[in-house]
DNA sequence: GTCGATCGTCGAAGCGATTCGACGATCTGG
DNA sequence: CCAGATCGTCGAATCGCTTCGACGATCGAC
């Protein structure tokens, strides 16, 4: 493996010079530079990570924790993770995967043996206890989500209060009168995760603005789950003719229930989702939905970070407006 | 943030010792290790990762490079990689993540660098350009998948021959005299993606070796291809009693197209599924399957890559032998 | 009782980059 | 035409750890 020095001998140079043209951070006559450019290629040199590392303070890496849990739509999970690495390489950084059951611990680990420079972490709390952890390490952080007491932390998430209350309207303009919202498993609502309760609040605050009804359901990410909250439903509110349904994997099966049930989509029941574009086109009907920005969010968390690694400021809270795709699945009421 | 010379003056002991003490490449009394481990615990000492991979020419961290390609069930990649990385810190290493977009060069370039120590590839296709490129790096590398050629490699994976003969083996015990194999998407097949092709050979040979009638599908991983091909498939073959599925997304949706056609499972017809169990628990009936053990590949290969490692040798093939799981979705013929 | 091993620890030499101050040479302005 | 900036490059120090050889002390064997 070539080292710094063999490329300055080769080009006939100091190894400073080999940095500085690599770096960028001091000028180079043009001529120097492309002899050492040259150089570079001639010998296939790669600097060493580790001894970059040692003397700059900069990994170049960043650490990204992924949820393991359960109730959490594990594709939009992999599409945030892809495109954080994707984008970080094009900041010339790298991803470092942790999960979470390394918890606080693993934070702490990869930070305090300068590991990486900085943390994304996704799928946050409305209490979490990574929170306070972050907040005393010293590295820059971007939170996927938002605690209870975001202060002096970035976080960035697409407005789900703003969705909840999108699909409302969406669905006021159309007339309906009755609507309900079907979301995530009772464990999610009970980590106070903050997006379901978020999409909760502007569903119920955009409800009462239309002066409509509006009730508002826990359902479990199985089949079974989505037939009992289906089957109840329509029970209770035989005026019901619209739902919002926030929980991609039961998003399938409660169409297949309520077509069982006998009410077709959209004509006796219009439905809007809050999930990611792609599952919204697979369904037959297609479904009118806000989609998750997975990829933007991940895109934008990582400018965040970038800006605060070299010592931009960056803004606390950042919310992505949602955006209403009208496809198939909603009608004016019969 | 604490030096190793810290903990070294603070024990009363040289710097090499402390090293020794955490290394144990030589041995140490027990009373100074006490000592020396009390002060690392007084000072919070964590050594810092870029010096140790300097002096010690190992990081500590493995690639893990995920496809980010159609056609594959996303789910079990995240199961893959959340193992890799729990089995990963079971051996004291990180896992730095690659996507399938960097291609070669992000193989030559982490390598290169000496960021990682080893590389975990999934998703290997029979002709894969990254192959050579492994093998011509110095480091140990495991692949998930086999290649056409994988002389001189370490690769694991299930062994899917066995797996499309264990689906029929079940059914033929059951009775049924034919079988139709539905798939990948076309393009999986194109690709030469070889878990694909071979279920597909073990399919095939097993129904062969049986003496009944067999088919094999591609379908497209959406609701319309399932309903095409399952359209096609109850129009062409009358006499078709039983379906070996391969393609998680689309289990859903075959087995909501065969209801609608009137064949109800597994009265009329059975299913067979390769997929994760937690995908054949869910559905109703809930499936007959071979599992897609995720999770212990991704340990498996982490414990290969770290036998490597340690200079110990390791086996070129691993075939994870194929377990099916009797459940509700198959019955004899009627 | 002595000699060679073994044990536990130390000191110093790297590992391979970055970065700072220094230093001629070339510009610039008065 | 000269003082002071600026430019381009160099050399040396430094980053924090691992590891090798050395060395006194302890041990076991004869």
């Amino acid at each position: 493996m070539a080292k710094i020095e063999d490329v300055a001998k080769h080009a006939g140079v100091a190894p400073s010079t080999v940095s500085y043209v690599l770096s960028g951070k001091r000028s180079i006559t043009q001529e120097t530079r492309q002899r050492v450019l040259a150089s570079i290629r001639a010998l296939g040199y790669q600097p060493h990570a580790g001894a970059r590392a040692l003397a700059s303070n900069r990994s170049n890496v960043v650490a990204l924790v992924v949820p393991l849990r359960t109730g959490i739509h594990v594709p939009v999970i992999m599409q945030f993770a892809t495109s954080v690495v994707i984008a970080a390489r094009e900041h010339d950084h790298d991803v470092l995967l942790l999960t979470q059951n390394e918890g606080e611990a693993g934070l702490r680990r990869v930070a305090g043996t300068s590991m990486v420079d900085a943390i994304i972490v996704m799928d946050v709390e409305l209490h979490d206890p990574r929170v306070p952890v972050l907040k005393d390490l010293d590295r820059p952080a971007v939170l996927i989500g938002f605690p209870a007491d975001p202060d002096g932390l970035t976080c960035i998430d697409l407005d789900f209060t703003a969705a909840g209350a999108a699909c409302v309207d969406h669905l006021a303009e159309l007339g309906h009168r009755r609507v309900a919202l079907i979301g995530s498993p009772p464990e999610v609502y009970e980590r106070e995760t903050g997006f379901a309760s978020r999409t909760t609040a502007g569903f119920t605050e955009a409800a009462a603005r239309h002066g409509i009804a509006a009730s508002v359901h826990a359902c479990e990410a199985t089949q079974a789950g989505a037939q009992k909250v289906a089957t109840e439903l329509l029970a209770e509110h035989p005026d019901l003719t619209a739902v919002v349904v926030h929980n991609e994997p039961v998003v399938a099966p409660l169409l297949a229930a309520f077509r069982e049930a006998g009410r077709s989509v959209p004509d006796d029941l219009s439905v809007v989702a809050i999930c990611p574009d792609e599952l919204a086109e697979y369904t037959m009907p297609a479904l009118t939905s806000v989609a998750i920005p997975a990829e933007e969010v991940g895109r934008q968390a990582v400018g965040l970070l970038m800006a605060k690694l070299n010592g931009r400021k960056a803004p606390g809270a950042t919310l992505l407006s949602p955006h209403l795709t009208v496809r198939a699945s909603t009608a004016p009421p019969q």
